[in-house]
DNA sequence: AAGTCGGGGGA
DNA sequence: TCCCCAGACTT
């Protein structure tokens, strides 16, 4: 069957505009499930120092599956949304269990590892195995909705369906993978969220949004609710041989299996002597100063928090019982909001 | 169907 | 400041 004339459009301006990128490189489905995860809400730039560090770690599936989640973790340090680590890590160790370490290419099984949903067994499928599963990821939602003037809500349960079905009408059977790649890199580099390049564009004259006026409000979203306020004073203790106290958090909640110092969350900001009747009633060690790290609390923005954080330093009178040498705490992963301060403070 | 999960960067 | 980024999972 003929390409349609969007997808021959889309192809050809993919042919003189692509990007070298690494994972372009090689048909090993491993390097490229890797860096589907890694790219997952995650711009090019910002992952790409990470799919170099995980392949020089873990070259194969089999080093991944066999090392420990906290390797991973710290690996991922920085990233963000960690449960792709976590689950990464799960779906290597599927690969060597249920698929006898031989990495799936087909969309049916791709999707029963964890973390991999629609857009990425698609994604993988079509890439390695030519299998004619359509992409859509934001990409294509920005190209789709504004080539044919469509203005459904893209986080709607009606436009997810319609844009699906869109995208599969448009799919190049015969090369679904240079398609899928096509469509999402002319929405990366040319069909841009903000003041896209519609001058010097090979579709400008069939796209149904510049000829109605409408780019610029395309494609139509629902806003997410406000984020809500949290309020974190870490405990940082020090004790006679520089050594610190650090806990894993347990889920659920963010930063699932990363490390942090004691912490006490209250529901306000909080002062020096409110800090110290909550140690007087809740922290055994006997501490022999007690100071502030930041005057105003360090306001670190996630998706759907704002956290207001305090690092109080508890220099402690004896030997912590579980001790963490201070120059060890790049042993453990971290949620950002703390290598920074790690960083920041000097004993 | 709505909420949750990070961090960074562009305008 | 707001929005988006090669989305997935839970409730």
């Amino acid at each position: 069957m003929r390409p349609t004339p969007f997808s021959t459009q889309i192809q050809s301006w993919y042919d003189k505009n692509k990007r070298d990128l690494p994972w372009r490189n090689t048909n090993d489905p491993y390097k490229i499930w890797l860096s589907e995860i890694i790219l997952q809400q995650t711009r090019v730039v910002q992952g790409l120092p990470y799919y170099q560090k995980f392949i020089d770690s873990f070259p194969t599936v089999s080093d991944l599956a066999n090392a420990q989640e906290q390797e991973v973790l710290v690996l991922w340090q920085g990233l963000g949304y960690y449960s792709r680590a976590r689950n990464l890590h799960a779906a290597a160790k599927m690969v060597l269990s249920e698929f006898d370490g031989v990495f799936p290419t087909d969309y049916q099984n791709l999707k029963k590892l964890k973390g991999v949903g629609d857009y990425t067994a698609s994604a993988v499928s079509s890439f390695c195995a030519q299998e004619p599963q359509a992409v859509l990821d934001g990409n294509v939602f920005r190209v789709l909705a504004r080539y044919f003037n469509i203005d459904l809500a893209i986080n709607s349960t009606p436009g997810q369906k319609y844009f699906k079905q869109l995208a599969l009408d448009l799919l190049d059977k015969d090369q679904p993978g240079k398609h899928n790649q096509a469509i999402m890199e002319f929405g990366a580099l040319q069909c841009t969220p903000k003041s896209p390049d519609c001058n010097n564009c090979p579709l400008n004259t069939s796209c149904l949004a510049i000829k109605h006026g409408k780019t610029d409000q395309l494609p139509v979203k629902h806003k997410a609710k406000p984020a809500r306020m949290r309020f974190f004073n870490y405990l940082v203790k020090l004790d006679p041989d520089n050594n610190t106290q650090i806990q894993k958090r347990e889920g659920p909640g963010i930063w699932q299996n990363l490390y942090e110092f004691p912490l006490w969350e209250s529901d306000a900001a909080i002062d020096t002597h409110e800090v110290e009747t909550y140690l007087n009633t809740h922290v055994t060690d006997k501490f022999v100063n007690l100071s502030r790290f930041n005057d105003k609390p360090k306001i670190h923005k996630l998706s759907h928090q704002h956290l207001y954080a305090t690092f109080w330093i508890l220099e402690i009178e004896k030997p912590i019982t579980d001790p963490i040498a201070w120059q060890d705490l790049d042993k453990y992963p971290m949620p950002v909001l703390l290598t920074d301060f790690i960083k920041a403070f000097k004993i």
